[in-house]
DNA sequence: ATTTCCTATGAATGCGATTTCATTGCAATG
DNA sequence: CATTGCAATGAAATCGCATTCATAGGAAAT
């Protein structure tokens, strides 16, 4: 709908305008504002906010001239102004520390989506090395984001956490151990038991496990799981390495301190570091024997040339979880959503062995 | 360059931490104002105004007064009301199609950090498949950010664009072909060149294309590119094969229309490719014969499992471009910026062949 | 000492909507 | 026919800050 503009004509005539209106500077044209369409259909300023207001009172003949107008016109609501009288911004506050992991962007694009559907925008606050976290929590308040929605928290502290979210609807995504704050949650417990189980059903009796994270409460409730599950099933923990951090290469390097352990089996805290694993068991020509699990279920997981077994976590149930708790219109105490997710049996668990030559030479 | 921004004094007047807070600041207290802070302090509105508007008229004395006394009682400018007046959101609308192919997180992650560096917070536009373009079209438009960014808009369409952008200043990043707006890409052309250098001076002759998007700027520069260095080599192209995709699977099966046409090497028009056509050319066990190359160098390329040669493509300085382009005060025409990438020479061009045993049975 | 010129300040005026309040007209009721 | 009640509309008052305007008080200049 590319129609001439009156509005161009009506502000070149308006005189309001005393800069000189360069090809490029279209910049400066300012867009119609309500009480400008209301004087050139001749009615009220009120009306036109009215027109955009579902639910307020005006006739349907009324709203249905003045949307038309409006269209004719090109005029449309400035959000900001609404959202000072409102105080409602539409504005998700989404703070990300690790887009290292591959899990993590493939989340946050789930997320921006689903909050799109439900007409939320997504602010973005990078807490990565090197970005400011002070400047990015103080953002957070003056930009009076609706609610906030953290996605691996693993750098905030908790009281940077309560001062960030105070005062308004806030959700942490795949963290645990916040009492204060609503968090959605895939239920590690019972990923990690159920790889464990799937371990001990295939056979397998010494199990390596390497962690990311030993201090974050995710991290905390995967090592216990897992380490309950084994025990209940009598299995025998052959070592555990950690190089603090979801890494390819922390996933190499601990590999290499738990091979010497002959483990016929490694459990991996996530997916890549399981990535990282499997190139090292490669290298040792160990695939034979070692069974890997890992976590998340990224896309590359399920690349043939991995096949990695693994727990899916559960994104779009996560994400649909989040935005139903965002609009949900009362708010009660903070709450805990535990999502079950789904074991994704493929090749690395296979009894038979899996590929025990390294990729590269 | 840093955009001077008034919360910077705020932060650092504000000491390190240890804010003392009257107890005041209920959540559901409105948070105070800046016409109830001068009344507190017996000041006038406006010089609270000033005390936080870098360059206004005040004296050093009663700035720093009114700072203290806004740290005390937790006074903090509202972002949304001086939006209306200085009509500047510092806020930058960043679109983005395509986040299954992993370049994407890496830049994204850098771009908003470098914009956050600035003082520019970044609304999310995700325009992927499932979601709804024309409200996120409009959105960008109503919430009036300062400034878009477009990561690969494959999606839009030309008439799209200059409505999104219309009036703000834009940047398009990794797109060419564009006319009315400014983009900033890495070089292609020098980039494809020097990979097909590299191939030539290793010995191969003849070549293999797989592509991505055939119908995209950047998808027929790159192929230009390769096709006119390869003639000026006078080395044989055997065959191109496309899924109109950047995905790994698109490089698995593009793959295996090329192998029967017995090329001694294949150009992949992105990383992403190149790992699925490695994964075919292993699972054909033709590793020893055909060389590999990418294009974009995401942190996979770079694992021993992979070692692919590629040409990086300079995040960091297409960042720091944007930024400076977007901080600039005065705007002129629409320009085309190319940065200079770099060969990274891997395994997967080694004369002598790389792993050509399939990495998963 | 008088004039001039700044600088620092306060008062007042928007920015562009939402929302309350008051008013009008018309239908329904007695 | 008079009265009540409701729906639709306009006028006016915010919302919280930025900025212009006006002014008081000094310092500098004469």
């Amino acid at each position: 709908m590319v129609r001439s503009n009156p509005l161009m004509i009506w502000w070149a005539l308006s005189g309001t305008g005393t800069r000189q209106v360069s090809k490029t500077e279209t910049a400066t044209a300012r867009p119609l504002t309500s009480r400008q369409l209301a004087a050139l259909i001749g009615v009220s300023q009120s009306a036109i906010s009215r027109a955009f207001t579902p639910g307020s009172s005006i006739s349907s003949d009324l709203r249905s001239k003045i949307l038309m107008a409006a269209r004719d016109y090109g005029y449309r609501p400035n959000a900001i102004a609404s959202m000072l009288t409102t105080r409602r911004t539409n504005i998700v506050g989404v703070v990300v520390s690790d887009m290292q992991n591959p899990f993590y962007p493939a989340l946050l694009a789930q997320l921006t989506q689903g909050l799109q559907a439900a007409g939320l925008q997504s602010l973005f606050f990078n807490i990565s090395p090197g970005a400011s976290i002070e400047d990015q929590l103080h953002a957070i308040r003056t930009y009076n984001v609706d609610a906030v929605v953290i996605i691996s928290a693993t750098v905030l502290n908790e009281r940077m956490l309560t001062w960030a979210t105070e005062g308004r609807r806030s959700i942490l995504l795949n963290r645990l151990g916040h009492e204060d704050i609503t968090t959605v949650c895939c239920d590690n417990t019972l990923g990690f038991r159920s790889l464990v189980d799937h371990l001990f059903e295939t056979g397998r009796r010494r199990i390596g496990y390497v962690a990311g994270f030993t201090t974050s409460g995710v991290g905390l409730v995967r090592y216990s799981a897992f380490t309950t599950r084994l025990a209940e099933l009598g299995m025998r923990l052959v070592g555990t390495s950690t190089r603090q951090a979801y890494t390819h290469e922390a996933g190499r390097l601990s590999t290499l301190d738990l091979i010497p352990l002959e483990p016929d089996a490694i459990v991996y805290a996530s997916d890549i570091l399981a990535l990282g694993g499997i190139e090292t068991i490669r290298m040792a020509g160990r695939a034979k024997d070692i069974a890997v699990t890992g976590f998340d279920d990224i896309p590359m997981a399920s690349w043939p040339g991995y096949s990695l077994t693994t727990y899916r976590q559960p994104v779009r149930e996560i994400v649909d979880r989040t935005v139903e708790l965002l609009l949900a219109t009362d708010i009660g105490p903070p709450q805990r959503h535990t999502l079950q997710g789904e074991l994704m049996i493929r090749a690395t668990t296979d009894p038979a062995g899996w590929a025990d030559v390294p990729p590269s030479a």
